[in-house]
DNA sequence: CCGGATCCTCCTGGATACTG
DNA sequence: CAGTATCCAGGAGGATCCGG
């Protein structure tokens, strides 16, 4: 059974804050966020996320899928007809974890100029080293 | 020049949120968040660092610290004496990013049981299919 | 003590083809 | 439509050696 192993986190000093080493697992993945971020708006069928978020594989959009729906945070309904539907939509627990994303995200907005700035001076100075 | 390139994150729909991909390209890692964490007690010496994060390699703490002092999150403060002395500290605004991180962390410790029960049910569901 | 440069391995993840 | 199975390249990251 293909389950992929995810990174191994194991840190002395993190292991203080044991759930935060895995709650960083649950989110530290590209994909994994696109998704939480697109059923944000809503229930979405597997078409409609590959559609959406555009440039994901099959592959890694399934797996992305099955990790969320393992996690609790993603629910998957079935179907059972002839072609098949199966519907995704955000869980309680992945729509209070979106919301943390979402501050996030906010803090983004606030200083990501900052963080170019810093790149920007950054480069510079190795430039003229 | 080995700037190692960053994982190139492109979604549509996220475009949408121009800076949570890229702030998320900023913390999205597992070495860089321990490092933030062990320099939230403080300012630290890089052999500190590497002690108390425990199994990082040389290459991974250099390229981690060089990546936050880039970005404006750290500050490295080198002694011109034999032996070399240099010292990282977060800046203000790698203090007010570790905030955020820290509201993930609340949300792990109030959240995560429920994460850990989804995932014995999933697997438990799945092992009999 | 603080790293830079190199080598080398393993894993991630994309592409493709195929099913119920 | 909604996946699964397989193959394969590229890059991340550890180990090691070296240098100021």
């Amino acid at each position: 059974m293909s389950r992929e192993s995810k990174v191994n986190i194991s840190l002395n000093v993190l292991d203080n804050h044991p759930f935060l080493r895995q709650t960083l697992e649950l989110v530290a993945d590209k994909w994994v966020v696109a998704v939480l971020y697109v059923l944000s708006n809503g229930t979405k069928r597997y078409g409609e996320l590959q559609r959406e978020i555009g440039d994901i594989s099959q592959r890694m959009l399934t797996k992305s899928l099955r990790d969320l729906e393992r996690n609790g945070l993603v629910n998957r309904k079935v179907y059972p007809v002839v072609p098949p539907v199966v519907e995704y939509s955000l869980t309680p627990l992945g729509e209070s974890l979106n919301g943390v994303l979402k501050s996030l995200c906010d803090w983004s907005n606030q200083n990501f100029d900052a963080v170019e700035a810093a790149r920007d001076k950054y480069d510079k100075q190795t430039l003229c080293s």
